[in-house]
DNA sequence: ACTTGACTTGACTGATCAGTCAAGGAGAGT
DNA sequence: ACTCTCCTTGACTGATCAGTCAAGTCAAGT
Protein backbone atom coordinates (compact mmCIF):
# COMPACT_ATOMS: atom_id res chain seq x y z
CA UNK A 1 0.00 0.00 0.00
CA UNK A 2 2.54 2.65 1.25
CA UNK A 3 4.68 1.87 -2.04
CA UNK A 4 1.71 1.75 -4.01
CA UNK A 5 0.38 5.60 -2.87
CA UNK A 6 4.32 6.29 -3.01
CA UNK A 7 4.29 5.22 -6.80
CA UNK A 8 0.73 7.29 -7.72
CA UNK A 9 1.93 9.95 -6.66
CA UNK A 10 5.48 9.88 -7.90
CA UNK A 11 3.53 8.97 -11.29
CA UNK A 12 1.43 11.99 -10.89
CA UNK A 13 4.06 14.43 -10.21
CA UNK A 14 7.66 13.34 -11.95
CA UNK A 15 5.89 11.84 -15.34
CA UNK A 16 5.00 15.10 -16.50
CA UNK A 17 8.49 15.58 -17.85
CA UNK A 18 8.06 12.15 -19.40
CA UNK A 19 4.44 12.80 -20.71
CA UNK A 20 5.61 16.25 -22.58
CA UNK A 21 8.49 14.46 -23.95
CA UNK A 22 5.60 11.93 -25.22
CA UNK A 23 3.20 14.61 -26.62
CA UNK A 24 6.22 16.59 -28.28
CA UNK A 25 6.97 13.33 -30.24
CA UNK A 26 3.36 12.66 -30.91
CA UNK A 27 2.43 16.56 -31.86
CA UNK A 28 5.78 17.29 -33.90
CA UNK A 29 6.01 13.98 -35.79
CA UNK A 30 1.98 14.61 -37.08
CA UNK A 31 2.25 18.66 -37.33
CA UNK A 32 5.05 21.02 -37.79
CA UNK A 33 7.40 22.23 -34.82
CA UNK A 34 5.65 26.17 -35.68
CA UNK A 35 1.66 25.20 -35.73
CA UNK A 36 1.89 23.23 -32.51
CA UNK A 37 1.79 25.64 -29.96
CA UNK A 38 2.77 25.23 -25.99
CA UNK A 39 -0.69 24.97 -25.03
CA UNK A 40 -0.93 22.10 -27.34
CA UNK A 41 1.87 20.24 -25.73
CA UNK A 42 0.63 21.03 -22.73
CA UNK A 43 -3.03 20.19 -23.41
CA UNK A 44 -2.07 16.84 -24.92
CA UNK A 45 0.46 15.75 -21.87
CA UNK A 46 -1.97 17.14 -19.19
CA UNK A 47 0.28 19.24 -17.73
CA UNK A 48 0.24 22.83 -16.86
CA UNK A 49 2.48 25.63 -18.46
CA UNK A 50 4.60 26.61 -15.37
CA UNK A 51 5.16 22.48 -15.26
CA UNK A 52 6.42 22.74 -18.79
CA UNK A 53 8.60 25.80 -17.90
CA UNK A 54 9.91 23.99 -15.36
CA UNK A 55 10.94 21.10 -16.87
CA UNK A 56 12.07 23.25 -20.28
CA UNK A 57 13.19 26.63 -20.81
CA UNK A 58 11.63 27.09 -23.92
CA UNK A 59 9.60 25.33 -27.26
CA UNK A 60 12.69 24.37 -28.76
CA UNK A 61 14.41 22.64 -25.79
CA UNK A 62 11.38 20.32 -25.29
CA UNK A 63 11.78 19.32 -29.47
CA UNK A 64 15.38 19.01 -28.63
CA UNK A 65 14.90 16.93 -25.82
CA UNK A 66 12.19 14.91 -27.36
CA UNK A 67 14.49 13.47 -30.60
CA UNK A 68 17.09 12.96 -28.09
CA UNK A 69 15.58 10.88 -26.44
CA UNK A 70 13.62 9.51 -29.36
CA UNK A 71 16.57 8.37 -30.85
CA UNK A 72 17.66 6.92 -27.31
CA UNK A 73 15.07 4.66 -27.75
CA UNK A 74 15.44 3.55 -31.18
CA UNK A 75 19.42 3.09 -30.57
CA UNK A 76 19.01 -0.70 -29.85
CA UNK A 77 17.05 -1.11 -32.14
CA UNK A 78 18.85 0.06 -35.00
CA UNK A 79 21.88 -1.13 -33.60
CA UNK A 80 20.12 -4.93 -34.05
CA UNK A 81 19.61 -4.06 -37.78
CA UNK A 82 22.52 -2.80 -38.91
CA UNK A 83 24.31 -5.45 -36.75
CA UNK A 84 27.80 -6.91 -38.31
CA UNK A 85 26.24 -10.61 -37.64
CA UNK A 86 23.73 -9.54 -40.75
CA UNK A 87 24.38 -9.56 -44.28
CA UNK A 88 25.13 -6.19 -45.20
CA UNK A 89 22.36 -5.64 -47.77
CA UNK A 90 20.08 -7.50 -46.08
CA UNK A 91 20.61 -4.74 -43.15
CA UNK A 92 19.02 -2.02 -46.25
CA UNK A 93 16.09 -4.60 -46.73
CA UNK A 94 15.10 -4.84 -42.63
CA UNK A 95 15.80 -1.16 -42.00
CA UNK A 96 13.42 -0.85 -45.15
CA UNK A 97 10.93 -2.99 -43.75
CA UNK A 98 11.26 -1.40 -40.21
CA UNK A 99 10.16 1.41 -41.79
CA UNK A 100 7.02 0.63 -43.60
CA UNK A 101 5.90 -1.27 -40.86
CA UNK A 102 5.91 2.15 -38.61
CA UNK A 103 4.94 4.39 -41.14
CA UNK A 104 2.06 1.86 -41.78
CA UNK A 105 1.14 2.03 -38.15
CA UNK A 106 1.31 5.71 -38.19
CA UNK A 107 -0.69 6.06 -41.42
CA UNK A 108 -3.66 3.28 -39.29
CA UNK A 109 -3.39 5.78 -36.25
CA UNK A 110 -3.75 9.28 -37.66
CA UNK A 111 -4.78 8.68 -41.33
CA UNK A 112 -2.37 10.09 -43.34
CA UNK A 113 1.75 9.21 -43.70
CA UNK A 114 4.00 10.87 -41.43
CA UNK A 115 7.01 10.70 -43.24
CA UNK A 116 10.41 11.11 -41.28
CA UNK A 117 10.04 14.10 -38.29
CA UNK A 118 13.62 14.99 -38.25
CA UNK A 119 13.66 15.84 -42.07
CA UNK A 120 10.17 17.71 -41.82
CA UNK A 121 11.02 19.99 -38.78
CA UNK A 122 15.17 20.55 -40.04
CA UNK A 123 13.76 21.68 -43.60
CA UNK A 124 11.44 23.68 -42.01
CA UNK A 125 13.35 25.48 -39.55
CA UNK A 126 16.25 26.17 -42.08
CA UNK A 127 18.71 28.30 -41.00
CA UNK A 128 15.97 30.21 -38.32
CA UNK A 129 16.62 27.81 -35.74
CA UNK A 130 20.46 26.40 -35.52
CA UNK A 131 19.44 24.11 -32.67
CA UNK A 132 16.51 22.37 -34.05
CA UNK A 133 18.49 22.00 -37.65
CA UNK A 134 21.31 20.44 -35.80
CA UNK A 135 19.35 18.18 -34.32
CA UNK A 136 18.06 16.84 -37.79
CA UNK A 137 21.82 17.09 -39.22
CA UNK A 138 22.49 14.91 -36.48
CA UNK A 139 20.26 12.54 -36.73
CA UNK A 140 21.57 12.34 -40.95
CA UNK A 141 24.62 11.72 -39.58
CA UNK A 142 23.97 8.92 -37.14
CA UNK A 143 21.77 6.94 -40.31
CA UNK A 144 24.19 7.62 -42.94
CA UNK A 145 27.11 5.92 -40.28
CA UNK A 146 24.77 2.84 -40.16
CA UNK A 147 24.63 3.05 -44.56
CA UNK A 148 28.34 3.35 -44.59
CA UNK A 149 29.30 0.33 -42.27
CA UNK A 150 26.57 -1.67 -44.36
CA UNK A 151 27.79 -0.19 -47.88
CA UNK A 152 31.62 -1.12 -46.06
CA UNK A 153 31.20 -4.52 -45.59
CA UNK A 154 28.64 -4.88 -48.85
CA UNK A 155 32.14 -3.74 -50.80
CA UNK A 156 34.74 -5.71 -49.22
CA UNK A 157 32.80 -8.93 -50.07
CA UNK A 158 32.22 -7.75 -52.87
CA UNK A 159 28.62 -7.57 -53.23
CA UNK A 160 28.41 -4.08 -54.70
CA UNK A 161 31.14 -2.74 -56.28
CA UNK A 162 34.10 -0.37 -55.00
CA UNK A 163 33.14 3.49 -54.30
CA UNK A 164 33.52 5.96 -52.01
CA UNK A 165 31.42 4.54 -48.93
CA UNK A 166 30.93 8.16 -47.33
CA UNK A 167 29.58 9.54 -50.47
CA UNK A 168 27.36 6.65 -51.40
CA UNK A 169 26.29 6.00 -47.49
CA UNK A 170 25.12 10.16 -48.16
CA UNK A 171 23.37 9.19 -51.30
CA UNK A 172 21.39 6.73 -50.02
CA UNK A 173 20.56 9.13 -46.71
CA UNK A 174 19.24 11.43 -49.41
CA UNK A 175 17.46 8.79 -51.16
CA UNK A 176 15.57 7.72 -48.18
CA UNK A 177 15.02 11.13 -46.82
CA UNK A 178 13.52 12.06 -50.33
CA UNK A 179 11.09 9.17 -50.38
CA UNK A 180 9.62 9.92 -46.66
CA UNK A 181 9.20 13.49 -48.03
CA UNK A 182 7.48 12.00 -51.07
CA UNK A 183 5.20 9.91 -48.76
CA UNK A 184 4.24 12.70 -46.51
CA UNK A 185 3.68 15.12 -49.57
CA UNK A 186 1.40 11.78 -51.62
CA UNK A 187 0.10 10.92 -48.21
CA UNK A 188 0.92 7.30 -49.76
CA UNK A 189 3.03 4.33 -48.58
CA UNK A 190 3.83 3.43 -52.49
CA UNK A 191 7.64 5.40 -52.29
CA UNK A 192 8.17 3.37 -49.40
CA UNK A 193 7.44 0.16 -51.39
CA UNK A 194 9.84 1.62 -54.13
CA UNK A 195 12.36 2.04 -51.78
CA UNK A 196 14.09 -1.48 -51.70
CA UNK A 197 14.66 -1.63 -55.26
CA UNK A 198 15.95 1.63 -55.81
CA UNK A 199 17.96 1.38 -53.25
CA UNK A 200 20.10 -1.74 -54.94
CA UNK A 201 20.31 0.11 -57.73
CA UNK A 202 21.45 3.19 -56.08
CA UNK A 203 24.18 1.06 -54.83
CA UNK A 204 25.14 -0.72 -57.33
CA UNK A 205 23.98 -3.96 -56.40
CA UNK A 206 22.60 -6.70 -58.87
CA UNK A 207 18.40 -6.28 -59.05
CA UNK A 208 16.87 -8.94 -57.06
CA UNK A 209 15.85 -11.91 -58.71
CA UNK A 210 12.08 -12.10 -59.23
CA UNK A 211 10.63 -14.92 -56.36
CA UNK B 1 4.26 62.70 -69.41
CA UNK B 2 0.93 61.85 -69.44
CA UNK B 3 1.73 57.99 -70.10
CA UNK B 4 4.46 58.92 -67.66
CA UNK B 5 2.55 59.68 -65.12
CA UNK B 6 -0.41 57.68 -66.03
CA UNK B 7 2.29 54.48 -65.79
CA UNK B 8 3.90 55.35 -62.11
CA UNK B 9 0.53 55.45 -61.27
CA UNK B 10 -0.77 52.13 -62.19
CA UNK B 11 2.45 51.18 -60.86
CA UNK B 12 1.73 52.17 -58.04
CA UNK B 13 -1.50 50.48 -57.89
CA UNK B 14 -1.61 47.59 -59.49
CA UNK B 15 1.88 45.91 -58.96
CA UNK B 16 0.97 45.25 -55.57
CA UNK B 17 -0.32 41.82 -56.08
CA UNK B 18 2.80 41.40 -58.43
CA UNK B 19 5.11 42.14 -55.61
CA UNK B 20 2.97 40.30 -52.85
CA UNK B 21 3.57 37.66 -54.95
CA UNK B 22 7.10 38.16 -55.45
CA UNK B 23 7.58 39.17 -50.99
CA UNK B 24 5.84 35.45 -51.24
CA UNK B 25 8.34 33.53 -53.27
CA UNK B 26 10.98 35.10 -51.19
CA UNK B 27 9.87 34.75 -47.85
CA UNK B 28 8.47 31.17 -47.75
CA UNK B 29 11.53 29.90 -49.42
CA UNK B 30 13.65 31.05 -47.36
CA UNK B 31 11.71 30.50 -44.21
CA UNK B 32 8.86 28.28 -42.96
CA UNK B 33 5.06 28.88 -43.90
CA UNK B 34 4.39 28.86 -40.36
CA UNK B 35 6.21 31.16 -38.96
CA UNK B 36 5.93 34.06 -41.95
CA UNK B 37 3.11 36.16 -41.25
CA UNK B 38 1.02 38.41 -43.41
CA UNK B 39 2.94 41.44 -41.63
CA UNK B 40 6.18 40.10 -42.42
CA UNK B 41 4.96 39.74 -46.01
CA UNK B 42 3.22 43.16 -46.45
CA UNK B 43 5.81 44.55 -45.16
CA UNK B 44 8.47 42.89 -47.61
CA UNK B 45 6.07 43.74 -50.22
CA UNK B 46 5.19 47.25 -48.84
CA UNK B 47 1.35 46.92 -49.02
CA UNK B 48 -1.35 47.15 -46.71
CA UNK B 49 -3.36 44.81 -44.79
CA UNK B 50 -6.41 45.74 -46.52
CA UNK B 51 -4.83 45.61 -49.99
CA UNK B 52 -3.05 42.28 -48.86
CA UNK B 53 -6.95 40.93 -48.28
CA UNK B 54 -7.95 42.32 -51.42
CA UNK B 55 -5.95 40.35 -53.61
CA UNK B 56 -6.04 37.05 -51.85
CA UNK B 57 -8.54 35.58 -49.11
CA UNK B 58 -5.69 34.20 -47.11
CA UNK B 59 -2.01 34.07 -47.12
CA UNK B 60 -2.90 30.37 -47.82
CA UNK B 61 -3.89 31.57 -51.24
CA UNK B 62 -1.09 33.85 -51.44
CA UNK B 63 1.10 31.00 -51.05
CA UNK B 64 -0.66 29.00 -53.73
CA UNK B 65 -0.47 31.46 -56.38
CA UNK B 66 2.66 32.25 -55.73
CA UNK B 67 4.06 28.74 -56.29
CA UNK B 68 2.10 28.53 -59.59
CA UNK B 69 3.65 31.93 -60.87
CA UNK B 70 6.92 30.33 -60.12
CA UNK B 71 6.35 27.26 -61.57
CA UNK B 72 5.25 29.40 -64.67
CA UNK B 73 8.23 31.48 -65.17
CA UNK B 74 10.26 28.74 -64.98
CA UNK B 75 8.27 26.09 -67.21
CA UNK B 76 10.22 27.54 -70.56
CA UNK B 77 13.28 26.98 -68.87
CA UNK B 78 12.50 23.65 -68.17
CA UNK B 79 10.87 22.89 -71.01
CA UNK B 80 14.48 23.90 -72.61
CA UNK B 81 16.11 21.40 -70.63
CA UNK B 82 14.23 18.56 -70.86
CA UNK B 83 13.81 18.46 -74.99
CA UNK B 84 14.00 16.08 -76.62
CA UNK B 85 16.73 17.89 -78.69
CA UNK B 86 18.89 17.22 -75.60
CA UNK B 87 20.19 13.89 -75.30
CA UNK B 88 18.55 12.07 -72.59
CA UNK B 89 21.24 11.57 -69.81
CA UNK B 90 22.50 15.08 -71.11
CA UNK B 91 18.84 16.64 -69.66
CA UNK B 92 19.58 15.22 -65.91
CA UNK B 93 22.81 17.23 -65.80
CA UNK B 94 21.66 20.22 -67.41
CA UNK B 95 19.08 19.94 -64.98
CA UNK B 96 21.58 19.13 -61.92
CA UNK B 97 23.61 22.05 -63.23
CA UNK B 98 20.75 24.32 -63.13
CA UNK B 99 19.72 23.32 -59.75
CA UNK B 100 23.10 23.91 -58.54
CA UNK B 101 23.39 27.11 -60.06
CA UNK B 102 19.91 28.45 -58.27
CA UNK B 103 20.96 27.51 -55.04
CA UNK B 104 24.47 28.70 -55.07
CA UNK B 105 22.84 32.32 -55.68
CA UNK B 106 20.31 31.77 -52.83
CA UNK B 107 23.11 31.19 -50.41
CA UNK B 108 25.21 33.44 -51.83
CA UNK B 109 22.49 36.43 -51.40
CA UNK B 110 21.63 34.95 -48.02
CA UNK B 111 23.94 33.19 -46.31
CA UNK B 112 22.60 29.91 -46.26
CA UNK B 113 21.21 27.10 -48.48
CA UNK B 114 17.03 26.71 -49.08
CA UNK B 115 16.35 23.69 -50.71
CA UNK B 116 13.35 23.32 -52.41
CA UNK B 117 10.46 25.22 -51.22
CA UNK B 118 7.77 22.83 -52.56
CA UNK B 119 9.44 19.84 -50.76
CA UNK B 120 10.15 22.22 -47.29
CA UNK B 121 6.53 23.24 -47.66
CA UNK B 122 4.86 20.45 -48.60
CA UNK B 123 6.60 18.52 -45.22
CA UNK B 124 5.68 21.13 -42.88
CA UNK B 125 2.41 21.53 -43.51
CA UNK B 126 1.70 17.50 -44.24
CA UNK B 127 -2.34 16.59 -43.58
CA UNK B 128 -2.81 20.39 -42.20
CA UNK B 129 -3.48 22.21 -44.95
CA UNK B 130 -4.53 19.75 -48.05
CA UNK B 131 -4.30 22.38 -50.57
CA UNK B 132 -1.28 23.59 -49.98
CA UNK B 133 0.17 20.20 -49.83
CA UNK B 134 -1.55 19.92 -53.27
CA UNK B 135 0.52 22.55 -54.62
CA UNK B 136 4.09 20.61 -53.53
CA UNK B 137 2.37 17.63 -54.69
CA UNK B 138 1.66 18.75 -58.01
CA UNK B 139 5.10 20.37 -58.45
CA UNK B 140 6.82 16.52 -57.91
CA UNK B 141 4.72 15.13 -60.16
CA UNK B 142 5.65 17.82 -62.57
CA UNK B 143 9.50 17.03 -61.99
CA UNK B 144 8.60 13.45 -62.61
CA UNK B 145 7.02 14.00 -65.51
CA UNK B 146 10.14 15.30 -66.87
CA UNK B 147 12.27 12.78 -65.78
CA UNK B 148 10.05 10.20 -67.06
CA UNK B 149 9.76 11.37 -70.48
CA UNK B 150 13.67 11.80 -70.07
CA UNK B 151 14.13 8.04 -68.68
CA UNK B 152 11.72 6.89 -71.70
CA UNK B 153 14.15 8.31 -74.34
CA UNK B 154 17.26 6.73 -72.59
CA UNK B 155 15.77 3.36 -72.70
CA UNK B 156 14.76 3.83 -75.92
CA UNK B 157 18.41 4.67 -76.72
CA UNK B 158 19.65 1.89 -74.87
CA UNK B 159 21.70 4.06 -72.49
CA UNK B 160 19.89 2.34 -69.82
CA UNK B 161 18.71 -0.77 -69.20
CA UNK B 162 14.67 -1.14 -69.53
CA UNK B 163 11.99 -1.07 -66.59
CA UNK B 164 8.67 0.68 -65.39
CA UNK B 165 9.75 4.67 -66.50
CA UNK B 166 7.21 5.71 -64.07
CA UNK B 167 8.85 4.02 -60.90
CA UNK B 168 11.93 4.92 -62.04
CA UNK B 169 10.73 8.86 -62.80
CA UNK B 170 9.72 8.43 -59.08
CA UNK B 171 12.72 7.54 -57.76
CA UNK B 172 14.79 10.04 -58.98
CA UNK B 173 12.28 12.70 -57.96
CA UNK B 174 12.81 11.34 -54.25
CA UNK B 175 16.90 11.07 -54.77
CA UNK B 176 16.35 14.85 -55.86
CA UNK B 177 13.81 16.42 -53.11
CA UNK B 178 16.13 14.25 -50.82
CA UNK B 179 19.53 15.87 -51.87
CA UNK B 180 17.37 19.42 -51.32
CA UNK B 181 16.71 18.35 -47.97
CA UNK B 182 19.99 17.07 -46.93
CA UNK B 183 21.27 20.27 -48.53
CA UNK B 184 19.07 23.01 -46.59
CA UNK B 185 19.14 21.17 -43.42
CA UNK B 186 23.02 20.43 -43.87
CA UNK B 187 23.39 23.76 -44.98
CA UNK B 188 25.89 22.95 -47.45
CA UNK B 189 25.78 22.85 -51.56
CA UNK B 190 28.01 19.45 -50.97
CA UNK B 191 25.10 17.33 -51.78
CA UNK B 192 23.86 18.61 -54.64
CA UNK B 193 27.32 17.82 -55.93
CA UNK B 194 26.82 14.18 -55.57
CA UNK B 195 23.49 14.44 -57.51
CA UNK B 196 25.06 13.80 -61.06
CA UNK B 197 26.89 10.73 -60.02
CA UNK B 198 23.86 9.45 -57.84
CA UNK B 199 21.26 9.90 -60.35
CA UNK B 200 23.39 8.01 -63.03
CA UNK B 201 23.81 5.05 -60.42
CA UNK B 202 19.91 5.00 -59.90
CA UNK B 203 19.46 4.96 -63.19
CA UNK B 204 21.72 1.98 -63.95
CA UNK B 205 24.05 3.99 -66.33
CA UNK B 206 27.41 3.48 -66.70
CA UNK B 207 29.56 5.67 -64.56
CA UNK B 208 31.24 8.59 -66.43
CA UNK B 209 34.68 8.40 -67.46
CA UNK B 210 37.10 10.18 -65.53
CA UNK B 211 37.92 13.01 -67.48
C1' DA C 1 -19.11 67.02 -64.31
C1' DC C 2 -20.61 62.70 -62.51
C1' DT C 3 -20.59 57.86 -61.59
C1' DT C 4 -18.58 53.55 -61.05
C1' DG C 5 -15.55 50.13 -59.46
C1' DA C 6 -11.03 48.66 -58.53
C1' DC C 7 -7.64 49.54 -55.24
C1' DT C 8 -5.56 51.58 -50.88
C1' DT C 9 -5.33 53.08 -46.13
C1' DG C 10 -4.65 52.21 -41.32
C1' DA C 11 -7.00 51.47 -37.29
C1' DC C 12 -9.48 47.83 -35.18
C1' DT C 13 -11.06 43.05 -33.12
C1' DG C 14 -10.67 38.99 -30.68
C1' DA C 15 -7.88 34.99 -30.53
C1' DT C 16 -3.68 32.97 -29.62
C1' DC C 17 1.10 33.13 -28.82
C1' DA C 18 5.51 32.31 -25.67
C1' DG C 19 6.87 33.02 -21.46
C1' DT C 20 6.40 34.78 -16.17
C1' DC C 21 5.22 34.66 -11.56
C1' DA C 22 3.64 34.24 -6.78
C1' DA C 23 1.67 30.92 -4.15
C1' DG C 24 1.16 26.44 -2.56
C1' DG C 25 1.61 21.15 -2.12
C1' DA C 26 4.27 17.13 -0.89
C1' DG C 27 8.04 13.79 -0.18
C1' DA C 28 12.58 13.30 1.98
C1' DG C 29 16.01 14.22 5.28
C1' DT C 30 16.75 15.77 10.09
C1' DA D 1 7.73 18.89 13.94
C1' DC D 2 10.68 21.37 10.76
C1' DT D 3 12.72 22.69 6.66
C1' DC D 4 14.38 22.12 2.07
C1' DT D 5 13.79 21.24 -2.49
C1' DC D 6 11.35 19.74 -6.26
C1' DC D 7 7.20 20.14 -8.60
C1' DT D 8 2.56 22.00 -9.61
C1' DT D 9 -1.05 25.42 -10.17
C1' DG D 10 -3.45 28.81 -12.88
C1' DA D 11 -3.81 33.46 -13.52
C1' DC D 12 -1.22 36.96 -15.77
C1' DT D 13 1.53 39.96 -19.35
C1' DG D 14 2.53 41.95 -23.55
C1' DA D 15 3.37 40.70 -28.16
C1' DT D 16 1.74 38.98 -32.28
C1' DC D 17 -1.55 36.59 -35.00
C1' DA D 18 -5.17 36.36 -39.07
C1' DG D 19 -8.64 38.70 -40.70
C1' DT D 20 -12.27 42.92 -40.88
C1' DC D 21 -13.92 47.28 -41.94
C1' DA D 22 -15.35 52.00 -43.01
C1' DA D 23 -13.49 55.62 -45.25
C1' DG D 24 -11.07 57.30 -48.83
C1' DT D 25 -8.23 57.70 -53.55
C1' DC D 26 -7.89 57.52 -58.30
C1' DA D 27 -8.54 56.41 -63.26
C1' DA D 28 -11.58 55.43 -66.76
C1' DG D 29 -16.14 55.44 -68.86
C1' DT D 30 -20.15 58.34 -70.01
Amino acid sequence: MATAKTDSKADCRADSRQRLLTAARELLWLNSFGSVSVDDLCHKAEVNKGSFYHHFPSKVELAVAAFEAHWEEMRPFLDGIFSSQVPPLERFDRYIAATIEIQAAKQQEHGCVLGCPYTTIGCEVGAQDIQLRAVAALKGERTVRYFVGAIRDAQAQGLIPAGDPEALGLECQAYVAGTAAQARISNSLAPFHRLSVGLRRLLGAPALEAA
